[in-house]
DNA sequence: ATGAAAGCGCTAACAC
DNA sequence: GTGTTAGCGCTTTCAT
């Protein structure tokens, strides 16, 4: 037998089929007689009927349903996302929707054609940009979106659009406060590792880091600014070039995110080099991560929970309320003493 | 402007909202002259024309999104999972299909209608069992997504039920494997640490390793079987009391999950011991998780990668093709030799 | 208070 | 080949 529907169960309750639909919506209403309410509500029961839930979709045209645009590619990344995934999930259960999951396909960017129809069964998307976008990708994105009307909400990114509702960290603050961080330990060269040029995150970190080790009369060589590329070789080689001579060596070095510290810790493991004692080390990324790892990483903690939550939040305040201005939030941050620096 | 539908193309072209529809949905068909294909492309091009897909849904009575349920939890939890997750998402997108993510509210259990709800827009449900669940909650919710006609597939679970799709590894095989490879290492006194009792997981574990042991002459006391309740505490206090004597203690400690392994390094780490000298270890959990922690933990590695694939694939086998039967497969596993045994 | 009827946007069976 | 039509299951006016 197929599944009960309203008009099955008008039928034997002997009402219209909106009278049903009323009554199974509206706890208390003056619509319905109460006579009918119950009356109704007891054969639904007994039916064991479950909403049509793609038909009130239709109905309705919204479907309660957010996407989350994120790749799963290494299991750094995955734990990241994990993070910010279980942020998500606990505003979307206490405010009713629910999560579809969309993995890109292709590379960063990706075609008009793809990111719109990502709108596929979605009030609205979430986007958590995992450090592979340039500020050149994501613009483009953006206009896209605005462009095909999609309600969405960045996580972990800056975007200069005040237009965008975005929920991330202030880069450059925290590149300062590592600089303060590590001049007040004694340190006087330090080194920069970020995966890449492009990211707009680089370009923070590196810009906040730069004014910390200036304010301190110190500066930030080019030589001793490392692009890893997400790959391991490239990061040995930067790390074999910098502490070459013990000279010109950095004493410190600024890591700006999760997988490129475990680069370095298994880096530091090849080379039968101790932390803090070969060389001093802070780190950029999840806490949960960072936690495993021995010896302890002295780093920055992203909030990535409290980004999934709150990022959420803000789009489902966007899709209900129509006057709701975007907003580009940055959250806190704090740094974790370790025994790396 | 809202957005354009098949009607407006149809508006366009002068022809049949049916034609369009045809035209835009089956690349070469004889059902449209390609002609009044071709432009019906154009046009819908022109327009930006992205069909929807709830209404699509609504008349072909089937969404191609499938429902994963599984708390969010613990961190290591949510790695396990990322890992599962991230199996999923390729054979979905391989088959073109989509994962919905529903966390359960409530504790283990649920009611009925809860499960029945979680029918809401999928056209089947993955449960991932995190080790929360008794026996009798599996079966209960086994019937009941019977009762509910719902197509599912459980990971990560052993069911005794034949008529249940599951993928999962074979655990007393794996519990018979660990009491080979410790009894080989010249370990004598070998104990249990699992979470609790009641699992199935725990059971199975306990019954291969049992038959290990005794299969070298060794027997495996009651006292050297330790739940934890998932209880960093109680972990402490199992390991205080095995270890308390010399004479009596576990020389190698056989650690169910990647959460315990975590209790136990911390409490190695809190009573200032080593491993393997102090006693040995044998885990058993996600490999990208495992590879984290040093010492190098020697443990078997949980397919968990391909369980999401595998099981996701198995789900939509039964969903696209009736005759399908269900199945249980049992994923090989191995031993990743580390340090701590 | 109640029911009839018009959609929501698309697919598919059927007639021409 | 092409268009007409009848749903899919629900919500929501709008009469009554």
């Amino acid at each position: 037998m197929t599944a009960p529907k309203l008009a099955d169960i008008a039928k034997r309750a002997e009402v219209s089929i909106a009278a049903v639909s009323i009554a199974l919506n509206n706890r208390d209403t003056k619509r319905v007689s109460e006579a009918k309410r119950n009356e109704i509500r007891k054969i639904a029961e007994e039916l064991n009927y479950v909403p049509n839930e793609v038909a009130k979709a239709l109905s309705e045209r919204r479907t309660r349903l957010l996407g989350l645009v994120v790749p799963f590619r290494d299991p750094i990344l995955n734990h990241f996302i994990a993070q910010v995934l279980s942020g998500i999930q606990v505003t979307l259960m206490r405010r009713g929707y629910s999560l579809l999951l969309y993995s890109p396909t292709g590379k960063s960017g990706g075609s008009t054609r793809d990111q719109v129809l990502e709108r596929r069964f979605t009030d609205g998307l979430i986007f958590v940009d995992t450090g592979s976008s340039s500020t050149r990708d994501l613009a483009e994105r953006i206009q896209q979106l605005e462009a095909a009307k999609i309600k969405f909400v960045m996580i972990n990114t800056y975007s200069h659009r005040a237009s965008v509702n975005s929920v991330g960290v202030d880069d450059s603050a925290m590149g300062e406060a590592a600089a303060h961080y590590l001049v007040q330990r004694k340190h006087r060269r330090i080194a920069f590792l970020s995966s890449s040029g492009m990211l707009p995150t680089h370009l923070h970190l590196l810009q906040g880091l730069r004014r910390g080790v200036i304010a301190h009369g110190l500066d930030l060589p080019a030589e001793h600014i490392g692009c890893s590329e997400n790959n391991e070789e490239t990061t040995f080689r930067i790390l074999d070039r910098w502490l070459a001579s013990k000279r010109t060596a950095p004493t410190a070095i600024f890591c700006a995110d999760d997988q490129l510290l475990m680069h370095l810790y298994g880096y530091v493991e090849a080379r039968g080099m101790r932390l803090p004692e070969d060389v001093a080390v802070i780190g950029r990324g999840d806490a949960s991560f960072n936690s495993l790892l021995r010896p302890r990483p002295t780093a920055f903690y992203l909030p990535t929970f409290e980004m999934g939550e709150l990022g959420a939040g803000m789009l489902i305040d966007l899709i209900e309320k129509p006057e709701q201005k975007p907003q580009r939030v940055l959250l806190p941050f704090k740094l974790h003493a370790g025994d790396t620096a």
